[in-house]
DNA sequence: GTTTAATTTTAACCTAAGTTAAAATCGTAT
DNA sequence: ATACGATTTTAACTTAGGTTAAAATTAAAC
């Protein structure tokens, strides 16, 4: 499959869009590679972009103005939104910088272009909602992951549910997404080894 | 003010909804009272009703497998919605049971009557959104509160924020939604008391 | 007002993460 | 192959929350 064939069929799974509604929207989405370490968008501009990600991992991250620590908030990985959600959704400025943490292509596609689509379609319309509404579901199952397990048990979770996350970037940007110090994950990595 | 021109003037502030489109849906709203233990919501059950709440504070909890002790999700207070948001943006059923925690009077809306206002008027339609967004943002706050806070943070930051919510439950289930146990806090307030 | 139940604090001990710096390992470029 | 930089682990010590049970306090019921 073609990469824009991925998305087509990423969308139908996601929102029901058939071949020809989401054919509405092949003009819309450009392709655009990243380099390790190029950004997707920076702080305090508000998001104009959805990303959906052929090849490559991202983070987004801000930076603890108490310890001046970087700390990963989401990661991102292939056939899945790359995209500071909250900015995006709300159109406000964004709190994080989202950079590729490996060389990387996405397809994008222009808010402006989407909101054209909102309006044309019923079905891209729902589409936007489903949006948000995944947005919401990944925050709460990650908010939910804080409050009901431990950084080993999250770790484990990453292992087996995000292999391609887990193999393709350094363990100090696992060990900030789970919320935990680098000599932290070394200790849980050994504690697990042992059983 | 009567309770519905409190929630009028506060959907006004929400969604930009005029006295003239909120009288739409003066005939949808329905009056409940709730003696302190009253559940708003079973778990399982796809939760059918967004509740505005006049006096009381509810709480949204899980029962944790690991350990069988309860945990608060989400906290609700006067003149702020009430509603397993998860359940019942996704209208799947729902993780969490939500009780309240004082005697309490909210007014709520079914979700059908809510849809046909979403079909009948596009400034409904915004609310609906708005609603998700709303969701999304509290939920990425409380996600984010785990990320940068410590529990002695996220107890200040209630007591400033929530003074309504700090002054009316238990310690103990303060303690719950800050994610620590009962000593914990305990030490904490200790701590801060020296100051 | 006294008793009972509910809530909060304390104590003692345990466990795991934070912190800092050094050592070990791994990768990569020359 | 070697040397350099990046990454990961280790060590030693500190801090803070978890756990359990008991004591103290507060609120509610009779």
């Amino acid at each position: 499959m073609t990469e824009i064939e991925i998305l087509a069929f990423a969308l139908n799974q996601f929102a029901d869009l058939t071949p020809e509604e989401f054919n509405m929207s092949i003009n819309f989405w450009h392709t655009k590679f990243y380099k390790k370490g190029d950004y997707f968008n920076q702080q305090k501009t508000i998001c104009r972009y959805l990303g959906f990600i052929n090849e490559g991992v991202f983070r987004s991250y801000v930076i603890d103005k108490k310890t001046d620590e970087e700390k990963n908030i989401f990661l991102y990985s292939k056939n899945q939104f790359v995209v500071p959600f909250k900015s995006f959704i709300n159109q406000t400025p964004c709190d994080y910088q989202t950079q590729a943490l490996t060389d990387a292509s996405i397809l994008y596609i222009n808010i402006d272009d989407l909101l054209l689509l909102y309006k044309k379609s019923h079905k891209w319309e729902r589409f936007g909602r489903l949006m948000a509404q995944e947005a919401f579901n990944l925050t709460i199952e990650r908010m939910e992951s804080f409050v009901f397990k431990t950084p080993e048990e999250r770790y484990l979770d990453l292992i087996k549910n995000h292999p391609d996350i887990f193999n393709n970037i350094p363990l100090y940007h696992i060990s900030s997404y789970l919320g935990i110090q680098g000599p932290s994950l070394s200790r849980i990595r050994k504690r697990i080894s042992k059983l």
